[in-house]
RNA sequence: GCAGGUGUAGUGUAGUCUGGUCUAGCACGGGAGCCUUCCAAGCUUCCGACCCGGGUCCAAAUCCCGGCACCUGCACCA
């Protein structure tokens, strides 16, 4: 997508010093967006009970110890001589009939010198090994054990149970949430934002009374599109997926509702999204069921949200590993509902699902008011007879009621439409002549480029919803545009 | 990580095969100005690139080697 550098949503990291794979920036636009997106979610969770938490991506190894992701990412891994594959080394003693483990590279090159190791593949003599880690490490002292950058940003929650739960009160449901970096050393990064070393990640970790689980339904009339493991796409409410067993976890069923639900509100369409249940063999080692929100990227469906069920699994490794009883009321150990958004993935479907190319070539991002980088423009026609000076007025009273409002005066009114239209701008606010007489400015509505016109003081004398600037006009202007 | 392909201004490209006429052309974009009373108009002017490093050669954007990045396939993606 050329129009996501040109116009400044992301592009390649450090390429002043040529490139380096796996790294993107947030340009100015991106940047912009990226930071609705996170309203958006923030908004959504506080409406659920959520309280937020802001933990380190620097983490000790004792963390990971505890989760489990020490042992599970740091993979010992062979190469075959003959097909030149890398494989763990768990299939390949496997293959070579040597009934044991190997979990330290110096035991792994004794065995190779031995000759005894085959690729589980090909049958090829193995001939190197190498500890494999799919987490950054991060070097100290010598006699230090080293740090780890977090792969998710959950464990921080964790690790705070005790203090979050007493924030909330002893409470549970406790819905706790953050976002933030997370890292993973990818082997190949590819397909821009969607596998990168460094991303940002929101996630929410839904603790519950594993007796009670969680007590609320999702509407009946929001229709999903569900992929069961057992092969047979439905489509249902997350309710009566529940009720019918498709989704056992009544929690599950309705964190993937309100999953939905965000992602409709980015604009990506009903048909684009679709919510795949991981085969057992690919659940991640924590979750005991996990399903994918999933969206057309470039004609291809990506993982965008991972729901998963993590049972009581992290908190009993780090109760275990600390010795320190991590219980609520009751003595009960919680169980863990995890919705985890990738928002550099999100941000590529929804760019990918609004781009649309006009009949004459002239493209658009029709993004929804609700996270497009900016929620209006201010115009004049003219950069004389006083109409640039109305217009910076206009611009200065609007951003005293929202922030996400543009000015543009450069070139012809046709070409700042069109450059509006390229970043998503829904609304584009033009004063002219007429402004001069009446007071009055015309709002273009970007997908249909119908015009309204309607007095400056209607504009600014509403009270703001957040970020909804102009609801009442623009929703009027919306309807009478989707008539055309 | 392996194999193949690609790498020229912010974007898209011409030039590369057949080294010199390239102090690198064009379009879009962006800036300044003129003009213009609503959808990338026009005019003037400016900005801006041969991915990096070696080598061959009188001479390298062009040929060779190495690196880096991107694309496609394979592998990987807890």
């Amino acid at each position: 997508m050329e129009i996501a550098k040109r116009r400044g949503f992301f592009w390649p990291s450090f390429s002043f010093y040529g490139g380096e794979s796996g790294f993107y920036d947030f340009g100015p636009v991106g940047t912009l967006l990226k930071d609705r997106f996170l309203m958006l979610f923030k908004r959504s969770y506080l409406r659920e009970g959520g309280i937020f938490i802001d933990t380190p991506t620097v983490t000790p190894k004792r963390v990971f110890q505890a989760s489990g992701h020490l042992e599970k990412f740091e993979d010992l891994a062979v190469k075959c001589s003959r097909c030149g594959r890398y494989d763990r080394i768990d299939s390949s003693l496997k293959k070579s009939s040597i009934a044991r483990e190997s979990t330290t590279l110096e035991d792994a090159i004794s065995l190779i010198g031995e000759g005894k190791l085959i690729c589980a593949y090909c049958g090829g003599k193995i001939v190197s090994a190498e500890m494999m880690s799919q987490m950054f490490r991060v070097e100290r002292g010598k006699d230090n054990d080293p740090y780890y950058l977090r792969p998710e940003t959950a464990q921080g929650i964790f690790v705070n149970f005790k203090l979050l739960l007493n924030q909330n009160r002893g409470k549970l449901p406790m819905i706790v949430c953050q976002y933030g970096k997370g890292y993973r050393n990818e082997i190949s990064p590819r397909q821009a934002l969607l596998r990168q070393r460094e991303f940002f990640m929101a996630e929410v970790e839904v603790f519950l009374d594993p007796e009670a689980g969680w007590t609320r339904d999702s509407p009946e009339d929001i229709v999903l599109t569900l992929l069961p493991n057992s092969g047979n796409k439905l489509r249902t409410s997350a309710k009566s997926a529940h009720e019918s067993g498709v989704i056992p976890n009544r929690g599950m069923a309705y964190f993937i509702y309100i999953t939905y639900s965000i992602l409709r509100k980015c604009g990506i369409p009903e048909e684009g999204i679709r919510f795949r249940q991981h085969r057992k063999s690919e659940l991640a080692h924590y979750a005991r069921d996990a399903w994918d929100a999933e969206a057309v990227i470039d004609d291809d469906w990506v993982e965008i949200v991972g729901i998963a069920d993590r049972g009581d699994y992290d908190l009993r490794k780090h109760s275990d590993f600390s010795g320190e009883p991590l219980t609520a009321e009751g003595g009960i150990v919680p169980v863990v509902v995890e919705p985890a958004y990738g928002v550099d993935r999100i941000t590529m479907a929804v760019l990918s699902s609004s781009y649309y190319v006009r009949e004459n070539g002239f493209k658009v991002m029709r993004l929804p008011p609700e996270i497009s980088p900016y929620i209006v423009a201010i115009l004049p026609l003219q950069i004389r007879d006083g109409l640039d000076a109305i217009a910076r007025d206009l611009f200065a009273k609007l951003m005293d009621l929202n922030d996400y409002v543009a000015y543009d005066e450069s070139g012809s009114i046709g070409r700042r439409y069109a450059r509006q239209d390229e970043i998503g701008t829904p609304y584009c606010i033009t004063v002219d002549y007429q402004t001069k007489e009446d007071s009055t400015v015309t709002i273009r509505e970007r997908d249909s480029t119908s015009q309204i016109r309607v007095k400056i003081s209607d504009l600014t004398g509403y009270p703001i919803l957040q970020n909804a600037i102009l609801m009442k006009e623009l929703s009027a202007l919306s309807l009478s545009a989707s008539k055309k």
